[in-house]
DNA sequence: TTTTTAGTTGTTATAATATAACACTATGTA
DNA sequence: TACATAGTGTTATATTATAACAACTAAAAA
């Protein structure tokens, strides 16, 4: 398996997985992507679980961590999962993946005290989105 | 109540499960804390999660989302969770929150894609601490 | 002082999230 | 073919977190 290849052979459970958090316009949660993929033939949390991770490990999904639940990634940037941010509206729940070159270059370059760089991050903002905050 | 007030008067259950967390080299997760704490009378999960929830709300305590775990606040500058990055070695687990003031001003200045600005977020880095980076 | 109020407590039960272990199957490659 | 690697299906179980309700407590208002 060529492991710097970017297109993925997804197995049938990943690609039914994929498919579903890849249509949907909100995070999705482990239950409920297993509910709803019953009648395909995925009966167990742990078919769910294992592609859920496979499909976070090749970067085709991200878990935003402060809701246990899923996203397919929409950009092209990060083919793997290594730096991620995202924005989530504290009313409605919609997130956003936050594509900023910006914002990626200040985060791969930061130096803690020690002077040390990390070789991965996952940012979420929080607050307000747009819609909630007219109303 | 004021909520000006920077010195909460913690409750009974609050102040056993801060001081364990406090003392703690990393961080704890909810039912390790519960394991440590019945001898003191505290016997169910949610007297647990109910004193860990305020210490949050109040910014005594952080929760570290990756990995469900809390740790206490050592830095003056957030008596609020509302503004917080840890870098997590992957080896050895340790967690260290960052208090960089280059960093906290960039983040809390932000500006997405549509002119939106954050009231809070919730950085985390990943890579290995200096003692593991020598092994 | 009495009353009110908000917040905390103790308790039982249960929901939601996630992994262990094992036997088996598919697929790519030597 | 034979081997290695990864994925599957399954049952059981571990881990993390909340619902609901009655009782108690401390601080502020009347």
């Amino acid at each position: 398996m060529n492991k710097m290849r970017k297109e993925h052979n997804l197995t049938k459970n990943q690609k039914i997985i994929f498919d579903l958090i890849d249509k949907s316009s909100q995070p999705l949660k482990a239950y409920s992507i297993l509910y709803n993929v019953q009648k395909k033939g995925i009966k167990a949390p742990l078919q769910v679980y294992r592609a859920l991770d496979k499909l976070v490990e090749i970067g085709k999904i991200h878990k935003i961590e402060s809701r246990n639940a899923f996203i397919a990634c929409h950009n092209s940037s990060c083919q793997v999962a290594k730096a991620t941010a995202f924005s989530i509206c504290e009313i409605c729940e919609k997130v956003t993946e936050i594509s900023s070159a910006g914002l990626s270059k200040y985060l791969a370059n930061f130096k803690d005290k020690d002077g040390m760089k990390y070789s991965k991050y996952n940012l979420e903002f929080f607050g307000l989105c747009k819609k909630c905050t007219l109303k």
